[in-house]
DNA sequence: AATCCACAGGAAGCCCGGGAAC
DNA sequence: GTTCCCGGGCTTCCTGTGGATT
């Protein structure tokens, strides 16, 4: 490319460019003045959520429903909204939002909120059990209602089977004599509730308040309501609205969904100089989402991991059927030697499978052959050229690629 | 009805690297 | 320094199981 190019490009970006006004607009972290379709739970969560301007203390909530279905940003927004109302009214409200998947651990959760109440802890290192206790002190002291959200909490709970830190958070209260903490948990998992200890699904449960997932209309409003000014006037096709709105209602209602498609398709006919975005361009940009979405899963997947795929990609490539375990095992044992390798037990490579089925980079499902045991049955779940795209940059796996795994295959199988 | 395969997947515990407190 | 704790990745050992075969 020219220089010229290049410095047009730049121009063309600092002038907005010809299709977006704002293209912050639709970003899903975006806070919009107004949430379409989302009335009801608003007016539920903040009719929970209320009394705490007057200190006193309120229920503890619990908001589900699948992705993108708004909880998030439907929480946040009452947050804002109450916090705002409280220093209007000169009273002492402090919030803190936590994404536990993100903190990853109880001690980091609990070392976030001891920050968020200005109190410095060191990231790790301290019992569990001190961290509560300066975190019940920190409230202690400041006396103030507290409100936390706990999104993704069925992360907190599911990873280590203990729930004792989400425990002593619906006990806290009981040992304060001086200010409280109101709990909003969020999840995405329906049946995350079945794993809780009663007594925590009681305190957390006092309220429920449920996300049904988007229809395709009500995605089209909130769509249109932001494209309005996310774009120039005339560059976005009724069509192309329409087409976002309703692949993303076929996946689950995600309004995450619509949004970054409809983000796509743009950049897409901005960077092909059109200055209308169509229906083909949002096509595109569903291929290119499910594209950068496997590229970025491929590309952070460790060394055994990679081997496992490679395995079950070359047993794909020798025989046409789908594979078990057992094979799959095999053969990566074989790639581990080819590669000077340390091979990992069975039973951990059974999770390492299963991790893989769920980022969606394996298709694993549990079957029974009678007599032949009980077993998994693999194949891959993204392209094989992907990976090979992916891999081939990768020095310690890039030679197994083309290696050709001489195992031994069963009993012949079909999906 | 009993057997038995080829694993699934739970439980416990090891080891390591991180760090705090004393 | 020593001693403590935490979490992640792993192994070892184990019990459980759907259904074809006996």
């Amino acid at each position: 490319m020219s220089q010229q190019g290049l410095d047009l490009i730049f121009e063309r970006v600092l002038s907005g460019g010809e299709v977006f006004r704002d293209r912050n607009l639709l970003r899903h972290d975006y806070m919009p003045a107004t949430l379409p379709h989302r009335g009801e739970q608003i007016r539920r969560l903040g009719s929970v959520l209320a009394p705490a301007l007057t200190k006193d203390r309120v229920s503890n909530l619990f908001a589900y429903g699948k992705t993108g279905t708004g909880k998030t940003i439907v929480t946040k927004f009452v947050l804002d909204r109450l916090q705002r109302k409280a220093r209007e009214h000169g009273r002492a409200l402090d919030t803190s939002y936590v994404n536990c998947r993100l903190a990853g651990t109880n001690y980091r959760v609990i070392a976030d909120l001891c920050r968020s109440l200005g109190r410095e802890v060191p990231f790790t290192g301290l019992a569990v059990g001190e961290l509560l206790d300066r975190f019940r002190s920190a409230l202690q002291s400041r006396g103030s209602a507290f409100l936390v959200v706990l999104d993704e909490i069925d992360a907190l709970v599911k990873r280590s089977e203990d729930d004792s830190l989400l425990y002593e958070l619906t006990r806290i209260n009981e040992k304060l004599t001086d200010g409280w903490i109101g709990l909003i948990g969020i999840s995405n998992d329906l049946h995350f509730k079945d794993f809780l200890d009663p007594r925590v699904l009681s305190s957390l449960g006092e309220e429920e308040v449920v996300f049904k997932p988007y229809t395709s209309d009500e995605l089209y409003d909130i769509l249109k309501e932001r494209a309005e000014f996310a774009f120039r006037s005339g560059v976005l096709d009724e069509g192309a609205l329409r087409l976002c709105a309703a692949l993303a209602a076929g996946e689950h209602g995600d309004a995450r969904r619509a949004l970054d498609l409809l983000r796509v398709a743009a950049e897409i006919a901005e960077r092909s100089r059109e200055l209308k975005v169509e229906e083909n361009h949002v096509r595109e940009a569903q291929q290119k989402v499910e594209h950068d979405r496997v590229t970025e899963a491929l590309s952070s997947l460790p060394l055994h991991s990679r081997i496992l795929l490679i395995s079950v990609m070359q047993l794909e490539n020798t025989r046409r059927e789908s594979s078990v375990t057992g094979d799959v095992y095999e053969v990566y044992r074989e790639l581990c030697a080819a590669g000077s390798v340390e091979p990992l037990t069975q039973r951990r490579v059974s999770g390492l499978l299963n991790e893989l089925d769920i980022m969606g980079v394996l298709n694993a499902r549990v079957v029974s052959f009678g007599r032949y045991g009980r077993t998994k049955k693999i194949r891959l779940g993204v392209e094989a050229r992907s990976v090979t795209a992916s891999f081939s940059g990768d020095e310690m796996v890039r030679g197994l690629l083309s290696y050709a795994p001489r195992s031994v295959l069963r009993h012949q199988t079909s999906l």
